[in-house]
DNA sequence: CAACCGTGGTG
DNA sequence: TCACCAAGGTT
């Protein structure tokens, strides 16, 4: 076909001169690209770059990262957000080392059966780490692939997505995988912006249909969101002396497996009576992606910490200054930053 | 399958 | 200021 060699062609030789080839994940192992593409998922290279030295540095291989506990996992992933990647990264460690002898399979059925990896990443690992043929259906690649077919259905419905993957399918290149989907997510992230696409400068503007009728600023087409939702949490601060009190966060909502302050219901009057000094600290206000979180918290201080009864299962004193190096979420964080 | 799951940046 | 966006997967 025609258009096929066209597509590939162009992005592979665009991608060896204008694309990004100094990654810090680019040309290593596929362990480095495995947790790379994990933590970039919704998230931008900008963000990532801290954490992934801070992993790999923690973690160099996957036997040390199957060896490890969660406890440490989320330590490093503290800040990053989506924790349930992490846990996903150590579950999926423990099983390459034992099930398939610390080296990560390059099939696609086996790399889909692991916790964590969906189809596209599937495909990133196959063609990044492996240079096999794989297809990335990432934001950047979809918004790429809808605007060359002025696709104006909406993006996150099924069968938009199946009618991408079927077209990403017809132009995958014979050779060069690895170039051509990273060629791809470049052009998505670097010309073809959500905002404002640099059409003038785009490799394959003359076949992109969305150029042609200047549909580039309305395409991909998205369904609107659902308003968030609004949520009270009532933290307690305690210290004593150089510790302070954190909860292992066992509910099944946001920040599940983190540790956070307990919440102000977990006491009653009886262990209320035992605290000392308290303070209300100014309302912290946090943006989840689908709640706003409007955070009370007072602090408390105790002369003696061995007089209020916890339950020693899901609770920690923690040294003050190694609470903050802890598995915790970013308003834990500020807390203890600024008023520990 | 629509809702859930974090955070930082942007216009 | 705030809604939206960014290398998605799971349920």
């Amino acid at each position: 076909m025609h258009k096929m060699s066209f597509f590939s062609k162009k992005i592979i030789n665009w991608q060896k001169i204008n694309g990004r080839n100094n990654l810090p994940w680019q040309a290593k192992s596929p362990y480095h690209v495995w947790i790379s593409e994990i933590m970039l998922q919704q998230t931008q290279v900008k963000t990532v770059v801290p954490y992934f030295h801070k992993f790999i540095n923690s973690f160099p291989s996957i036997k040390s990262l199957a060896e490890s506990n969660l406890d440490n996992v989320l330590a490093s992933w503290s800040g990053l957000g989506y924790y349930t990647r992490a846990k996903n990264i150590h579950l999926t460690s423990k099983i390459i080392h034992e099930k398939y002898n610390g080296s990560i399979p390059n099939n696609y059925d086996q790399l889909i059966e692991l916790p964590g990896i969906g189809e596209s990443t599937a495909g990133a690992l196959l063609s990044l780490a492996f240079d096999e043929p794989g297809i990335i259906l990432d934001g950047n690649v979809k918004r790429v692939l809808s605007r060359v077919l002025a696709n104006q259905s909406p993006i996150n419905h099924s069968k938009t997505q199946n009618e991408l993957k079927k077209f990403a399918k017809e132009i995958l290149p014979k050779k060069n995988f690895r170039i051509y989907s990273q060629g791809m997510m470049d052009l998505g992230s670097l010309i073809c912006t959500s905002l404002n696409p640099s059409c003038e400068s785009c490799p394959i503007k003359n076949k992109c249909k969305s150029f042609e009728l200047n549909l580039q600023n309305s395409i991909p087409v998205k369904t609107s969101k659902n308003p968030k939702k609004e949520r009270n949490i009532k933290w307690v601060l305690i210290s004593s002396k150089d510790k302070v009190l954190l909860k292992r966060n066992k509910s099944k909502g946001v920040w599940q497996n983190l540790w956070l302050f307990p919440e102000e219901n977990y006491f009653d009057d009886k262990k209320f009576n035992l605290l000392e000094e308290k303070e209300s600290l100014p309302l912290v206000t946090h943006n989840l992606s689908h709640q706003k979180l409007s955070i009370s918290t007072k602090k408390y201080f105790l002369k003696n910490k061995d007089r209020l009864p916890i339950d020693r299962r899901g609770f920690v004193w923690v040294n003050k200054k190694e609470s903050v190096k802890m598995g915790i979420p970013k308003p834990v964080k500020l807390i203890l930053e600024n008023h520990l």
